[in-house]
RNA sequence: GAGCUCGUAGCUCAGUAGGUAGAGCAACGCCCUUUUAAGGCGUGGGUCCUGGGUUCGAAUCCCAGCGAGCUCACCA
């Protein structure tokens, strides 16, 4: 528990503070306090009043918070409570809390979470101010808490020791309460809306749903390894076989895959299904959700939001949640084609493999000519910050000559895949304002209906929001003949090496034999939305405990105890 | 998994032509009955992330490790 000599002989001293406290007559740690308002409702009713208001209606309020501040002087003296996120000053002085109430004012420290009764006055400087008559002692702090003007800095303490991250920097714990709001709004959506929020397996053991690795974990009882689940995919669709024809669910989902600024091993998703829809209903439905969200926790659908990552990261852009555009996949190819690989695809280059090979080798051949003309000693790849006239070439080149190779060897098997491929590398960057990105390779799409005029493609749309995605969303493959191929597809796949392709789950394939009704479903990163809500930069930001390298454990504070004695 | 950057007092940070460490806040003592990053006088507090190496001498230079941030890869 402590991390020094200080920390412990702080510790110490503060014991022998609590000790002379418990002298004075108040309990070191009494169990409860009366308040007759919160800091915020006293903020909120009394800031407006004027200093001579508050003389001639004498108000008395009791209310209770953690020192924040504290400055004494003589006779007297000041502190800072601080509750609810929000400050209130208070006046303590001699003659009017007596020799005993000084004497405890006198033993309390930065981070004492003490309670008041006095009237309000408003201080030379125009400053609401509770002039305490009595005070109450409630609970110490023990240990010291950061520099009061800069707070906790230190990003790893930050996410480490949230609960000191919290009460000193207040517009991390604004984040928090932002993020609350927007899962509030989200469920009054659905709810205003007939859908009925359940709750589906988080152990799983088949981990279906999305291409993702899976963590493990076992059951003793049943000697049974489990999956913490990727998503509630198959289990939503089977209570929509079930007869719930509207559901969703807010929840964790685990993956296990690396960390960033997008990425937490367990992040927050929502997932929600409608019989009777398709994908284009769903398009509208975002659009309408988003911007609601947006109106309940800003008030607006603008937002400010610092791009993280790209050609554009740090840059802060703002965004409109309300305006949104739709592209097909292969639309948005064309339009942000780069200019130096010439004309841009047509539509019937797509269709195979052979046609679509020359389109990803004319976007190979920019990279290369860029390589040569910046110099030959560029296998590594510069940040893109310091080098966005290059457009960061070496990365699109590696995996443009891998597309090409593949689809060299395996033809149209690989064709869908390499299309998704292109389009990351041409489109992705650009899609900072609102924007669907709509029809999408089969291959790709395991769990998506096929378009009726054209099979090798699906009615599935992913939306972007800052450069990256936040949602992805599909018309339901729901013809049990034709899922049980798609994961068969899926299992040569994983054969052939790919461990992220989806995995067989026959109960899933007798579900939909059952009748599965045509059904629009999508899933949601609340995390990213939260993020371009708050304007966060990092995802961390915006999960209140991230995942962190454990660290030795230092002392226990079992130890002092004995210690102390 | 890779590259770049960082790690000095509880906190925020100084400190490189290599000479065994400083400031502010916080703490402790004293003064001060309207202050607010209160002020004044005084005091204590550091395995300079860890382990090696170079050197007469390392917070500083080199190597390895640990932790973190960023960028990238993978994904939502």
């Amino acid at each position: 528990m402590f991390d020094s000599e200080f920390e412990r002989s702080l510790f110490d001293l503060r014991r022998a503070k609590l000790a002379e406290i418990e002298k004075l007559g108040q309990p070191a740690y009494p169990n409860q306090f009366s308040a007759s308002h919160t800091l915020p409702q006293v903020r909120e009713q009394w800031d407006g009043a004027a200093a001579e208001q508050l003389e001639a209606n004498r108000v008395t309020v009791i209310v209770a918070g953690r020192i924040m501040a504290i400055r004494a002087q003589g006779k007297a003296g000041f502190a800072t409570l601080q509750q609810g996120g929000q400050r209130l000053q208070i006046y303590v002085r001699l003659d009017a809390v007596g020799d005993q109430g000084f004497a405890l004012y006198k033993l309390l420290d930065l981070g004492d979470h003490i309670g008041v009764s006095g009237y309000l006055f408003r201080t030379r400087t125009g400053e609401l101010t509770v002039h305490v008559e009595t005070l109450t002692f409630l609970a110490k702090a023990m240990l010291a808490l950061p520099e009061k003007f800069h707070g906790l800095a230190d990003v790893e303490l930050r996410y480490r020791q949230r609960y000191v991250d919290l009460f000193t920097n207040l517009d991390s714990r604004e984040v928090f309460v932002k993020r609350a709001k927007v899962l509030k709004a989200m469920r009054r959506f659905f709810d205003e809306r007939g859908y009925l929020e359940v709750e589906t397996p988080m152990m799983q053991q088949i981990a279906g749903g999305a291409a993702a690795r899976p963590f493990v974990t076992h059951h003793n009882a049943l000697d049974q390894d489990l999956f913490l689940r990727i998503a509630p995919e198959l289990y939503l669709k089977r209570l929509v076989v079930g007869g719930f024809d509207r559901v969703y669910e807010i929840n964790r989902n685990f993956r296990n895959e690396g960390v960033s600024t997008q990425h937490n091993p367990e992040f927050t998703m929502l997932e929600f299904y409608q019989a009777y829809a398709n994908y284009h209903d769903l398009m509208d439905l975002t659009e309408e959700l988003i911007a609601f969200v947006a109106r309940e926790v800003n008030g607006t659908t603008i937002t400010n939001f610092p791009i993280p990552k790209g050609p554009r990261a740090g840059e802060i852009v703002e965004i409109d949640l309300g305006k949104w555009q739709r592209l097909t996949m292969r639309e948005a190819i064309v339009k942000w084609w780069w200019t130096e690989a010439g004309n841009p695809p047509m539509i019937e280059e797509f269709s195979s493999s052979v046609s679509f090979s020359r389109i990803v080798q004319q976007l190979y051949n920019v990279c290369k000519r860029e390589q040569q003309a910046v110099g030959a000693d560029l296998d590594r790849r510069p940040p893109y910050s310091q080098d966005v006239e290059r457009r960061s070439l070496t990365v699109p080149a590696a995996a443009l000559s891998l597309t090409l190779r593949q689809l060299a060897s395996h033809g149209d098997s690989v064709l869908g895949q390499s299309i998704a491929t292109v389009f990351e590398i041409v489109a992705e960057e650009h899609l900072i304002q609102p924007t669907i990105i709509y029809e999408f390779p089969t291959a790709v799409s395991p769990l998506s209906k096929q378009k009726p005029d054209d099979p090798e493609w699906v009615e599935r749309f992913e939306f972007y929001i800052g450069g990256f995605e936040v949602g992805n969303a599909f018309s339901e493959l729901n013809d049990p003949v034709e899922q049980h191929k798609r994961f068969e597809q899926q299992l040569t796949a994983r054969e052939h090496g790919d461990d992220e392709a989806h995995q067989m789950d026959e109960d899933y394939v007798r579900a939909l034999a059952y009748g599965l009704p045509p059904t629009g479903g999508e899933g949601i990163g609340i995390d990213r939305l939260v993020m371009l809500l708050t304007g966060s930069k990092s995802i961390r930001d915006v999960i209140l405990f991230p995942l962190m390298r454990s660290r030795e454990q230092k002392s226990e504070i079992g130890n002092q105890e004995s210690d102390a004695k």
